[in-house]
DNA sequence: ATAAAACTGTGACTTTTATCACGACTTAAT
DNA sequence: ATTAAGTCGTGATAAAAGTCACAGTTTTAT
């Protein structure tokens, strides 16, 4: 798969011309990075846009005494690094690997020309950083409003919808995160994690083995957790 | 103060020139709403962009059983509406006057019209929408590892830089919201805050006398808390 | 194939924070 | 000025979830 071919696949660049994107793409370098190395942190090669072509990553905060909050978890089409590149602000987040991962990425300077030369992008920009501003809110009610239960519920739809694959209205997710990642992502404990799971797996609304698990009815798990 | 005056204090708009900015103005339909009215759930003018001009809202998300989050609270030279207009998803929050406020609105089609003729707005909302992603960012962040006492400093710290005014390294804050409304937005109970508003006086952080806060050495305040 | 490392399940205990209850204080309205 | 409605402070109690400890399982690396 060339880069033109990974650019389509970008919602943010789905609306150009193949001609535009072959001049975007020859600007775009090619990097790869192990499982476990952290993206962000290491800045020597200055900021940049990062598009992920292969491979996951995890979006993290982390507090002074080391706890991690997963903000999320990003796979092949989906980019980052464009927010300290729009306001300037520091680094907000810390991007690690989550398996080996190759990536396109554009300098700084190449992504805003992006921007002011493709009007369109811009726009496109737009829609996604107001659909993760909505989620980040969503986020933000069910940590203030639900109880862990619920919490790590509307962890598992994130990850249906990022990892998973649907079968006759089940979800299955194949190479499900630690628990201590799910902890992580819903801002509760591992062992809290463990209990819940086995919770929903008594209400038979889930079955797990090992690192696979299925939602069953992923419709009516839906809203019975949001 | 006129419509462009007005419009030269929002960010996304300080760019631009007056020729521009009278352009737009013409646009833009000026509207009070009174204390405690729902602005975005009256959906009877459609979708609009809003720009605050005097007054504040509060912007929340109910769950069913009517408990509350609040997001934010914005004041003059706020802007809000602009995420269903950009992502065309349903209302994502209510927003209430919490006090008697004037807007000047700009319908769907003009809003979109702006963005993609003057290119520089899309710019520097992309800029805003990244700075606000942060700050949901490091909402999540504190929701998720930060125990109650140190949830409701860095809601103080919010509330002090918006509404707060410095005075020789200590902000005051005038109009103090009430404790439930603090509660609201620091994801606790109101009696937590009252308790733990307290213990923050107990400790000389800050001295409260009605509806009006100091926070003491507002640098050191900010450290201790995030 | 084996050993080491990492992850998971679960009981016991502790901590935090929510909830309830209610009197005291403020504020707004007549 | 008086009353009513809305806020606030605070003790007592309860519930939810965190922490600790450790044995059992799974995964990974050699």
């Amino acid at each position: 798969m060339n880069k033109v071919d990974h650019l389509k696949n970008v919602p943010i660049f789905s609306d150009l011309s193949d001609s535009d994107l072959t001049k975007i793409a020859t600007k775009m370098i090619p990097r790869e990075y192990e499982k476990g190395k952290m993206i962000l942190l290491e800045e020597s090669h200055g900021e940049s846009f990062f598009i992920i072509t292969s491979g996951a990553v995890k979006v993290t905060r982390l507090s002074d005494d080391g706890r991690e909050v997963i903000l999320a978890i990003l796979g092949e089409s989906d980019f980052f690094g464009e927010m300290s590149l729009l306001d300037g602000g520091g680094r907000s987040a810390n991007i690690v690997a989550n398996e080996t991962a190759n990536m396109l990425t554009l300098s700084r300077r190449d992504f805003l020309d992006c921007l002011e030369s493709y009007p369109k992008i811009a726009i496109s920009l737009l829609e996604e950083l107001a659909i993760r501003l909505r989620k980040s809110d969503q986020q933000i009610e069910s940590l203030s409003l639900s109880d862990s239960e619920q919490r790590i519920g509307i962890t598992l739809i994130r990850l249906a919808e990022e990892l998973g694959t649907i079968k006759q209205g089940n979800v299955c997710i194949k190479n499900l995160p630690f628990q201590q990642d799910i902890a992580n992502m819903a801002g509760t404990s591992r062992e809290t994690v463990s209990r819940t799971l086995k919770l929903l797996e008594d209400k038979s609304l889930i079955m797990k083995e090992n690192r696979i698990l299925t939602i069953f009815n992923f419709d009516s798990f839906r809203t019975a957790f949001s």
